[in-house]
Order: structure tokens, then C-alpha cells, then sequence
DNA sequence: ATGTCGGATAATATCCGA
């Protein structure tokens, strides 16, 4: 089984890159953030011409969340748990084959300190109150999506360039290692444990062509999910192309 | 300090968010 995920930035201004990755993607479920489309606006005809069954949780002009899949999904439940008043969409889960997935857009947090860090902060507690949840269900879990945190030094091309940036900052790689410490398995980490495995570069600067990266966008394992964690990649190749993301996929493969 | 994108609103630019 192949989960993959994929922050497109703009379902719209990407639909040609992304039905084109689509095709050669192999995967089972596709998770995808920052659509910038609502639900009632979204090109579904696209991909449900191409087989997909879609599962969107959309939101004007920003955030925004779906499920791809290649079969029906179980059990979708829209929006993280724990504030009832927070209209962004950034989190959607469903089943596929017994493996409950979370697709998730984690508050950016700039400018910090500030209220969007505030915001990001609580998110992410949120998140953990969530996660521990899903790991006590003993269900095969992956957390996926765009983290906006950079985990640890040799996830960035230059830390220090970075030390007050919020996907930097001490009490946000401090919050996810608390979700790590739970029990939780940074697959790409776990496959991957030497080298960059950035995921994103910045539309700015010149990021791109100087490989200033970081990897941001993550999957987190339960125990039940990581016994059976096969391998995991990350697709580089699709920033290079025009009209680009400037996130690339990311993805593992589980065992059946 | 700035560089670039995508989207919304309103406009032939300007703002926000990233």
C-alpha cells in the first residue's frame, strides 16, 4: 500500500502538474494540502474522470485539505478535534484498507511571536491531543502532511538563516518531538537517516537552484503502521518542472 | 530590505498568506 502526500499550493493554478503526477504516482491514497479552493468550486471531474474518489475539505482562497484514493474511503471525518470555533480547513482523515490516515496543513505561524504563532502553538496541541487518540486505538495509523516544522538542524540548509523563523523556533520542534516521544515514527527520517530529504524551496531567492531546502512535509507512523513501513521517498524531481509547487511529494509504502 | 507565487478584490493594481 502507498500513501503519498503533496502540498500542490493552488488545486487550480496546479492542475496540470498535478494530473500529470497523478498518473505515475502508484498511489493508494493521496493526501493533499493547501487546495485554495472550496468544496462547491473544486475541479473533482478531473480526477474522478481518472478514477479517483475524492474527499475534499475545502475553504476560500487558503488552507484547504482532500483525500485522493483509488478506492472508497471509511470512516472520513472533516476539521481537527478540540476548538469548535476554528473555521480553517486543515485536517481531514479517513480508512483505507484498515489504515486510518490524517492528511494535515499545520499552521505556518509567521510572524512569531504574534497571534498566528499563538495559533499555531495551540494547533499543534490539538494535534497531540488527537494523536494520542489514534495511538491508543492500536489501529495502523499514518499522520501525514505539510508539518511547517523543520525537526531538527540537518532538516534545513542553513539553521541559523532560521532561528526565529516559526517552523524553527525552539517551542515548535520542541511540540513535535513531543509528538515523536508519544511513539510515533518519522518514516522518511527512519528510511533516510543521513542527508538533506528537504521538501520544499522557496519560490524566493533562487531556493530552488541554490537546493535551498528544508523538509517540512512529514509522516508520522504508529507502531501498528511502522512494522510495516516498506520504504519511503520523496519525488524532488517535480520541482523542477514549470508551474512547479514549490512543496514536492512525499510518500511510503506499507506492507499489505 | 528585497527577490516569487496563488488567490481575492477590485482594477488594469494592491493586498494577504506563504
Amino acid at each position: 500500500m502507498k500513501i503519498a502526500s503533496f502540498n500542490i499550493n493552488g488545486v487550480k493554478a496546479r492542475l496540470p502538474r498535478l494530473l500529470e503526477w497523478l498518473d505515475i504516482c502508484e498511489a493508494d491514497v493521496v493526501c493533499l494540502q493547501e487546495l485554495k479552493s472550496m468544496d462547491d468550486s473544486f475541479p473533482r471531474l478531473e480526477f474522478e474522470d481518472r478514477g479517483w474518489h475524492l474527499e475534499t475539505h475545502g475553504q476560500k482562497g487558503f488552507n484547504g485539505v482532500a483525500l485522493f484514493s483509488r478506492e472508497p474511503l471509511q470512516d472520513v471525518r472533516r476539521g481537527l478535534p478540540g476548538d469548535d470555533s476554528d473555521e480553517q480547513a486543515r485536517y481531514i482523515e479517513g480508512t483505507q484498507k484498515g489504515v486510518r490516515i490524517a492528511c494535515l496543513y499545520l499552521p505556518n505561524g509567521n510572524p512569531a511571536p504574534g497571534p498566528k504563532y499563538d495559533y499555531k502553538l495551540a494547533w499543534m496541541e490539538r494535534l497531540k491531543k488527537r494523536a494520542t487518540e489514534l495511538f491508543n486505538s492500536e489501529q495502523p495509523t499514518v499522520i501525514t502532511g505539510d508539518f511547517n516544522v523543520i525537526p531538527t538542524e540537518k532538516d534545513c540548509y542553513d539553521p541559523a538563516a532560521w532561528l526565529n523563523d516559526a517552523l524553527f523556533l525552539p517551542q515548535t520542534r520542541a511540540a513535535f518531538q513531543t509528538l515523536l516521544y508519544q511513539g510515533w515514527t518519522d518514516a522518511i527520517r527512519q528510511i533516510h537517516p543521513q542527508g538533506d530529504c528537504f521538501t520544499f524551496w522557496d519560490y524566493q531567492r533562487g531556493s530552488w537552484e541554490k537546493d535551498n531546502g528544508i523538509r517540512i512535509d512529514h509522516f508520522l507512523l504508529s507502531p501498528q503502521a511502522a512494522d510495516r513501513l516498506q520504504d519511503a521517498g520523496i519525488d524532488r524531481a517535480q520541482r523542477g518542472k514549470e508551474k512547479a509547487s514549490d512543496h514536492v511529494p512525499v510518500w511510503v509504502t506499507l506492507s499489505d
